[in-house]
RNA sequence: GGCGAAUUAGCUCAGCGGUUAGAGCAGCGGAAUCAUAAUCCGUUGGUCCCCAGUUCGAGUCUGGGAUUCGCUACCA
């Protein structure tokens, strides 16, 4: 097999938040990937960062006193603690304030720049007056449209569970200063991403057959059909005050996320590259032939998926080679929630004292390559690990390690009789059919011509490769079963009463161990720590892949101690316990993720710049004056008015967003433009057979009327 | 409202066109006692959400419905 060089990230934890149990389940899966790769034999590197940047990180850091720097260096130091405690390693554990990170933001700018893939707009937003500064969404609180709740946030309401944007709040005032907010337009960065290069790559890429099928499907959702254009571009940049990096040729002016988080990944290789002395080119250049993958929750896919390659394409670097997506942590069936106690935090379920082997053993065991939420069923959970780790698996060495230690001096058997070694090879290395006859097989007499060596560790090598850990674990553990039946076959306590027996005796203990050794192999990606104590305990090197399939024998083993205990029950009870929080959750998390998936509201299209469009596109739309026979309020509607428009041959129902600037009885009898040949559009309230013109910039609304004279049904051209 | 996903034993999940639908856990009966009460054998338990269709044959494909969960929605 030949090396292969490979990069793997895992998505930035913001850092104004703390890692939890749903975070773990991406670098859990992560670390067992990119362990796997290394185990066998591949130059790979996994690197990661703190998001660090943003206006939360500014103005906690205000409020507790200290700079932005102090803040996101006490939490990398709590983050790099709470994974080097569930044993994810990082290469290089970074942060996206570094000078790496604004190198490559700065350079990918200005070739975005240069490429005429930058543009700016003015962007209308809430300005805190008092604070002088912008808002983002989550600082502005007010009453509920829908529910009247009091200090809700500016995206849904924690009462009703209504979404609004934060316009439609009543009463708004600013989380910070608590005074009015007012509205104030700046001028904001956009990356083109709607640019036909942009469009065209990602059609393209998404469809190159490598992202999962999920995954593509919803590649094809946002990217709309062939004629369509249905991206939109993307705000790069917030004004001061704001903690990030300032964009060179624009003062007060700074990289919004989606130039610096992403970029993250880069600066936290540069960094390592520049400390261990790898060429970054040849994982970032154009043509790099090493491999990308960035491990991601799906909801921040979106992202990863057209932003981020549509941004490295056009700013001449490589493109990642996959995305692989992840569903969301749920807790017994449920969101996490922190009045049911499991919203658990790592450092609290460290703290209880659980083994954080017991959680990467069960996450895998439910992991596969999809999309699909996992859950944590804390039942099962127990369950499941005690049966499987302990019961079956380390109670392989525990059942053999005594004989050996006590009867032998703790030195394994110099050689093993044909069957036994037959036995071992049909388990770890050939993958022969056990389940056709599981007591021959046992005993060491089965026939299977044509089985190729290295079968079995090649299909378990293959599930892992594939994230299908799922799979590879009910597999092992299918295997662990046969050689628990070959102890109970041999019955080695009965063989050391017996006199004369000792050979047997021996060949059975050594069998078993060199069976749990192959086994660890197996597991060593999943229970690094596990692993590490197994190989102290046999006294061996670092387990590598290909070791499933050699023999340990006349070899020294260390005497047993116990490796690993069992969960009691009673540590999951005070476990969520702990976790429980009695009074209301105060500042919902704004993990990275969100913070990266948020929409871009509040633009205001005071520039447009329209690409130039031929007189037979324009012939396309057959636009007709109308008269407005009816207007009318619409039940439930807040910003809908129904209108009943004549154009001469028919009558129209068209459902038009004017409530707030027009009484309805004003408009009957009006003449407007319609568009009569917009495909109908099925509404929360009926069917709207087209559309009427209006200008507005987002403040006002006026509808377009034509001169005295025109009549309904004429065709405007 | 739109789009997507899910719905299989008490629980967590496999199986995704082909013999009597599987595993682990839980339950029941037995064996064993080397092992941190860990193991082994046997066994109970399922109109594979519902309805229709395609097929020689359907948890498995198609259409419709129900429920749950995501994303997205008063912009036509």
């Amino acid at each position: 097999m030949s090396k292969r060089k490979i990069l793997v990230t895992s998505a930035l934890p913001y850092a104004n938040g703390s890692i939890h149990l749903g975070h773990l389940v991406e670098y859990i899966q992560t670390d067992i990937w990119v362990r796997f790769q290394k185990m066998q034999g591949h130059e790979v590197h996994y690197v990661c960062a703190d998001d660090t940047h943003g206006t939360p990180i500014m103005l906690r850091a205000q409020s507790e006193g200290i700079t932005p720097e102090a803040l996101i260096a006490r939490v990398q130091k709590e983050h790099e603690r709470d994974f080097a405690g569930f044993h994810v390693e990082f290469d290089n554990y970074y942060t996206t304030h570094s000078p790496e990170t604004r190198h490559y933001s700065e350079d990918i700018y200005g070739k975005l720049k240069t490429a005429g893939l930058i543009t700016s707009r003015a962007v209308e937003q809430f300005y805190d007056p008092v604070k002088q500064m912008f808002l983002p969404d989550r600082f502005i609180k007010g009453e509920c449209p829908k529910c009247g709740a009091k200090d809700q946030y500016g995206d849904n309401c924690e009462a009703c569970g209504a979404a609004y944007a934060p316009t439609d709040l009543k009463n708004p005032y600013s989380a910070v200063s608590g005074a009015v907010p007012v509205k104030k337009a700046s001028e904001h960065f956009f990356f083109k991403l709607s640019d036909s290069r942009c469009v065209d790559f990602l059609r393209a890429w998404t469809t190159s057959g490598t992202l999962q099928t999920e995954a593509a499907n919803k590649m094809r959702e946002w990217l709309g059909e062939a004629d369509e254009n249905k991206l939109s571009d993307w705000d790069i940049s917030r004004d001061a005050p704001y903690f990030g990096f300032e964009i060179p040729d624009a003062p007060g002016k700074y990289f919004y996320v989606w130039l610096d988080a992403p970029v993250g990944y880069m600066g936290s290789f540069r960094k390592l590259c520049n400390d261990k002395g790898i060429d970054f080119d040849e994982f970032w250049q154009k043509d790099s032939t090493a491999e990308l993958y960035h491990f991601i929750g799906k909801d921040i896919l979106y992202f990863h998926a057209l932003f981020w390659p549509a941004m490295l394409e056009n700013a001449g670097y490589r493109t990642p080679t996959n995305i692989y997506a992840h569903g969301f942590l749920t807790v017994n069936g449920e969101k996490m929630s922190k009045s049911r106690g499991t919203f658990i935090t790592a450092e609290s379920y460290l703290q209880q004292g659980l083994n954080p082997e017991w959680l990467r053993y069960y996450y895998a065991a439910k992991l596969n390559s999809t999309m699909e939420d996992i859950d944590l069923n804390l039942e099962d959970f127990a369950a499941r690990v005690n049966s499987d780790l302990v019961g079956k698996y380390i109670n392989l060495a525990s059942r053999a390690a005594g004989f050996i230690s006590k009867r032998f001096d703790g030195k394994l058997a110099a050689s093993l009789a044909p069957a036994r070694k037959c036995f071992l090879e049909g388990l770890f290395v050939k993958s022969v059919n056990i389940a056709r006859d599981p007591d021959e097989f046992i005993q060491g007499r089965f026939t299977e011509e044509d089985v190729p060596d290295g079968r079995r560790t090649k299909y378990i090598a293959d599930l892992y490769e594939q994230r299908k850990y799922g799979e590879a674990l009910r597999e092992i553990m299918y295997l662990t079963d046969i050689v628990n039946k070959f102890v109970d076959y041999y019955k080695p306590w009965e063989l050391a009463k017996q006199n004369g027996q000792d050979g047997e005796l021996h060949e059975v203990c050594t069998v078993i161990l060199n069976a749990f050794k192959s086994l660890t192999v197996y597991l060593k990606p999943v229970l690094p720590r596990l692993a590490k104590d197994v190989e102290a305990f046999l006294n061996i090197e670092p387990l590598v892949w290909e070791d499933a399939k050699t023999l340990l024998l006349d070899h020294t083993i260390s005497p047993y101690s116990h490796l690993i205990t069992r969960i009691d029950p009673k540590q999951i009870t005070a476990l969520v316990e702990a976790s429980t929080e009695s009074l209301k959750p105060a500042t919902p998390q704004p993990h990275s993720q969100q913070r990266h998936a948020q929409h871009q509201e509040n633009i205001v299209e005071t520039t447009t710049q329209p690409a130039t469009i031929s007189i037979d596109d324009f012939t396309k739309i057959d636009l007709r004056v109308a008269r407005i026979v009816n207007a009318e309020h619409v039940e439930g509607a807040d910003k809908l008015l129904k209108l009943t428009l004549d154009i001469g041959t028919e009558q129209r129902t068209v459902f038009a967003g004017i409530k707030s600037a027009y009484d309805p009885e004003k408009l009957k009898g009006r003449l407007t433009v319609m568009v009569a040949n917009l495909a109908p559009r099925k509404m929360k309230f009926g069917l709207s057979e087209g559309m009427v013109l209006a200008a507005g910039d987002g403040n006002g609304l006026y509808l377009l009327g034509p001169d005295e004279g025109a009549q309904p049904g004429m065709r405007i051209k």
